[in-house]
DNA sequence: CTAGGAGCTCGAGTCGGCTCTAGGTCAAGC
DNA sequence: GCTTGACCTAGAGCCGACTCGAGCTCCTAG
């Protein structure tokens, strides 16, 4: 078995995963690797290919909002080893709906944005158009008065 | 003008917007609002509806991500009255992008958890089904080895 | 008249997720 | 021999956004 080709050390790690080497031992000391971080000479961390692996996922999934105790229930179970798929499983489902939830969630934001953005784009047309005329308006973006779609739009 | 129908204590408006009063407390404090929050007898905030839409939007703008300071810096555009549309609208547009990418962000995320889910489905499919073969499987559900799409897949 | 409840201010505490510092080891290069 | 640079540990510090507590003022109801 060809496994010890990619022995990385934590400055290495850092670059390519782009955390922090200070991230790294915190991450190791929150228990979200699934085995122990092995040594080198000088008490030094040597990390795997698979190591690097299993942080990119972690990077993803942290990404997404996973908290940190959940990375290392994760990893917890991977490391048990054969026999609790179903709550890896369900870990993911549950994670999987909470971002689902979420962009759900930003999109209604996107909306409201998208809505206000339309108005001041409207008004500084207008503003624009009426320097011909030379009509002053009467700004309103829609920021104090009713217009602004709570629940209405 | 009918204007003072609706002047609301922090505890009616704290239970109209789901904020708590110190967060009400907290946001005042942090120049998140328009115009300062009104006195009433014995110094207790009087809250307008104008007050409640503006936290209204400022709820929605928060819950996408928006961080305090900017919710200031716009609330400061705004209370700075008519010329700084531009401004304005340059902060809604800037904040819209963050959520966009926000969002192709969370939804590369369910990318790889979806297909982790798969895989752990299947496995589990696979496993059920091996009950009548009595065949044990190897467990593998792409969590250590190679087989975890970091850039492939 | 007193107890309760809502509000006030000011300042401290919390939580998550790092980030930084101090003080030390080791190996390589000048 | 000395410096430099990457690494080590343990622990403190920071940031954002609240949350909580102490100690106070009111008002109202029993």
């Amino acid at each position: 078995m060809a496994e010890d080709i990619a022995s990385l050390s934590i400055g290495q790690v850092a670059e390519r995963t782009g955390l922090s080497v200070h991230a790294l031992r915190f991450y190791e000391q929150e228990g979200v690797f699934v085995d122990p971080v092995r040594r080198g000479p000088g008490g030094r961390r040597v990390y795997s290919e698979n190591d690097v692996d299993w942080l990119t996922v972690c990077i993803i999934l942290r990404a997404s909002g996973m908290p940190l105790p959940a990375l290392r229930r994760y990893a917890d179970l991977v490391r048990a080893g054969v026999g609790n798929e179903e709550e890896r499983l369900a870990l993911l489902r549950e994670h999987r709906e909470h971002v689902t939830s979420q962009i759900g969630r930003l999109t209604q934001c996107l909306d409201l944005i998208g809505f206000k953005v339309g108005l001041y784009e409207d008004l500084l047309d207008e503003a624009q158009r009426a320097i011909e005329p030379g009509r002053p308006r009467p700004s309103d973006g829609g920021d104090a008065p009713a217009s602004t779609p709570g629940t209405s739009a």
